[in-house]
DNA sequence: GTCTATATTTAGATAGAC
DNA sequence: GTCTATCTAAATATAGAC
């Protein structure tokens, strides 16, 4: 069945990007991985590279996917760290977040997998976009925050912290404890009283002309 | 002469991580790169992993070099902010950061590489630890921020966001901005009273005592 | 749609002349 | 230390039988 094929090809593919990263998949190894003659990928992708870029797109799909329900519910900035750090600790263990990042990789010289990898990473950030509004809707960052811009940040970041954990773990959970206390502290703004939270506001402001000067 | 042989193939070696990234460089890209014969790779440094290895460690130390005086001269935030917009703006030209980026996509593979790369992360690390504590000297987060957690946040941020430069350079300019509002925010609660301060200082506190259950 | 076989290119690595 | 020549393995990709 062709679509079965397909399927196996994309599975495979993810499977390879896993465990031999951008510099180590061929036809071969993702053919093995998905369990299935080496040509098919030509056959059915008409090369690596577009099979590589279906992949990218299609795996970030199921995965973010996975987590609407659960992004959904989120309403604060505590519960957003919350499944942040769950993410985390589950796509660092099964690695496919991993992937984005070895794509991310093959597109700063590929420009297909960098349209690929852009759609792909545009399908997370629309679902950060949706929380993160809903989460600063009544802070001081809501009225003036450039919320898809943020997202972006919190998107690649992310992606950041995923690649180090798997060259340095001790450094990457000291590195989650110090952005759970940066949290802390902007949620601390939105307790803060009415003067306060003028000030905090004209101050966003204020650096919001400087960025835009810059 | 052997040391002018050793520099070309290490210069070689990051012009190819440039140009051809972590899956596309070779013992004959690179020696093409250095201007060298291919089989002085092996001699010099017995394989091409080693090179690479080697590269990223001797690249590192070089960028960090050139950015310490900038650094010793950071005091607040802001400036901390300016210096790190500086340099992306002018690594995401050059592409030695995604150098760094295309070693730990490497990395995640490659367990001599993820030595290598958390090394030389390790260098620019050391750098940022040492601002950080300057700049949260009098800051609420400075007496209780996991200033090494939180330096390698940042670190990890920024080679995340230089990937994402590649793909979505309008994307990375928002979320550049966006960190500017953050920046500001937290700049804002260094002017807080002192009332204010203690409280913020205990939700930081908080939240330090909850990640460290989680 | 799938498989075998194969053409072609490129990779890492080494032997040996200079 | 450097270069040429070369071995071997692995890569992409395709033709053609089934």
């Amino acid at each position: 069945m062709s679509t079965d094929t397909r399927d196996r090809l994309l599975h495979g593919t993810i499977e390879a990007l896993r465990t031999q990263g951008i510099a180590g998949v061929s036809a071969r190894t993702i053919a093995a991985a998905a369990g299935v003659n080496q040509a098919l990928v030509f056959y059915h992708f008409g090369s690596v590279d577009e099979l590589l870029a279906a992949a990218a797109i299609w795996s970030t799909e199921q995965q973010v996917a996975g987590y609407r329900e659960r992004f959904g519910r989120v309403r604060t900035l505590r519960e957003l760290q919350r499944v942040g750090r769950e993410l985390h600790l589950r796509e660092s263990a099964n690695g496919n977040v991993t992937v984005l990042g070895q794509m991310l990789a093959g597109a700063q010289t590929n420009p297909a997998f960098a349209a690929a990898t852009r759609d792909a990473l545009g399908l997370w950030t629309v679902e950060i976009e949706q929380v993160l509004t809903r989460v600063l809707a009544d802070s001081p960052l809501g009225e003036v925050a450039d919320v898809p811009g943020l997202a972006r940040a919190v998107a690649a970041s992310f992606i950041g912290m995923e690649l180090l954990a798997a060259v340095d773990p001790e450094g990457d959970q000291a590195a989650f404890r110090a952005l759970d206390q940066l949290g802390a502290l902007l949620e601390y703004l939105d307790d803060l009283g009415p003067a306060a939270r003028v000030a905090a506001r004209r101050a966003v402001r204020t650096a919001v002309r400087r960025s835009v000067r810059a």
